[in-house]
DNA sequence: GGTCGTCTGTGCGCTGGTGCACAAATAGAA
DNA sequence: TTCTATTTGTGCACCAGCGCACAGACGACC
């Protein structure tokens, strides 16, 4: 499905630089193809109108991303759009002290590099890929050229921005009055949705790093999970088992912002 | 300097339901005057090319806020968006449970109702008045005809948002990582900003609710930020005494909101 | 098969914040 | 002035999460 082999770090672990210290900074990216079949597996490329896409075609180019690799760094400048198909992308915020979090996930229904259509350029966010796979590149200049026209694309990069602002008032909320367990079912249903199997390919470590928790409070909510029979891993694999239950246990973020996106772009 | 007497709940202070169990929804507004002088208090409206300025000028109505008045309920319909000059607005969220807290504080640098050119239409936030004063009120109708002319106008809308995006983000942190004082500390100075004067009018309950935690807790901090004569207060009235101490003691957040408002906005 | 680095489990003591209960201080109204 | 409702102060017991330390389990690689 997607080339996970373009690692330009050497360490075989995808997030093992992820502590405090040193983070991956990798960049490399592999173009597969210019025949943009598939492309339109990105809920925003698939919903623009047929003449708007076929304007916009030959300004996209696949590209393949891996696991931990590093778009755009805290107040960098950035050149390009993405649009995930099946890669999804984590937006986190990094602290003076090193302790990170994760502000907002970004997938197939959305876009990754808003601030360059919302004007600023830069964000003083990270946006780190956290489960390898495909997306769709956009040129800085090809996609101001048409969000500028003001049509159907504009309207749905502004439509998903405010859904995006909504994930991340949720997660404002949530970290403020929610437990570790009911954040860590909501994660991992997050992360669910973006992903292409029941199989997630993470340490308790890096979802600490999600979270902006300690890492054994993850591996104690995550035992009750796999206690209780939802989930069940080892070692860096984790299997979803039985999803109704995830969303029996979860606040009631997660459902805020699933509905909010379909109202939006449902 | 404003006409806090439009109070239609009969209940002369300000956020005394502000408990979990009814909240204020006073909507009235007095449009005081239809002569715009002093509409480019507003740091947005102050930014726009005269032309433009111009062509705006008939659409804004001067409205007067006072303390504790919703303008939008969560997702609710919209019909407007404001430009605060002296009054400043808290976007809330809500949860099941009633427990609340503040995604955002709007103030003369912004404007309220974003969802409204953002396409959404409507947000699950409420929007409240937290400081009393003036703002000009915009037809939706006209707002969004010269949002869509893809001008000065759009592209300060825009930068706003992105900066209110980083509000958001910073909360969604800050929330996670730090104490209760630092957070007090954040959100006296973040008022204070918005404030005509040193005098905040506010009870460490509401206050409490602005940061989602307990009345206690923001008792016990201000009597340390007291008691280190940073601060002084009595039932409801909050004078700041020293500013750059409150600097001092303040999280990163602070400073990463106003830098990256000054940046993008200044 | 043995080694080594990584991941997860477990057990401290500690701290900040919670929920509750009630006392004290104050402003505003009668 | 007195009364009353509101605001703030204080003292619990309690708990979630933290930081630290170290043990055990697992997998990849020689």
């Amino acid at each position: 499905m997607w080339a996970g082999t373009d690692k330009s770090n050497s360490d075989p672990r995808p997030h093992a630089a992820f502590g405090k210290q040193n983070f991956l900074k990798t960049r490399g990216f592999m173009a597969l193809t210019n025949t943009n079949v598939g492309a339109r597996e990105n809920h925003l490329l698939r919903a623009l109108p047929q003449g708007d896409y076929e304007r916009l075609a030959p300004n996209l180019h696949l590209v393949s991303f891996s696991l931990g690799q590093v778009l755009y760094e805290s107040g960098e400048a950035m050149h390009s759009v993405y649009f995930p198909t099946t890669s999804h992308i984590s937006l986190l915020y990094t602290m003076i002290d090193g302790s990170t979090a994760e502000m907002g996930l970004v997938g197939k229904e959305g876009v990754v590099g808003i601030a360059l259509f919302m004007g600023g350029e830069t964000t003083p966010n990270r946006a780190m890929v956290q489960g390898g796979g495909g997306a769709y590149r956009m040129d800085a200049k090809a996609m101001l050229h048409e969000f500028n026209r003001g049509g159907d694309f504009q309207h749905l990069l502004l439509r998903y921005t405010q859904s995006l602002m909504t994930q991340i008032s949720q997660t404002a909320v949530c970290n403020r009055l929610h437990s570790v367990e009911q954040r860590l079912c909501r994660w991992l249903l997050m992360t669910h949705d973006l992903a292409q199997s029941d199989e997630l390919e993470m340490t308790h470590e890096f979802i600490s790093n999600m979270l902006g928790v300690r890492r054994e409070g993850v591996s104690v909510a995550a035992q009750r999970l796999q206690a209780a029979g939802l989930i069940t891993y080892v070692r860096g694999h984790i299997q979803i088992l039985n999803r109704k239950e995830l969303l029996a246990r979860v606040c009631e973020c997660y459902q805020v912002v699933r509905s909010e996106l379909d109202r939006l772009l449902g």
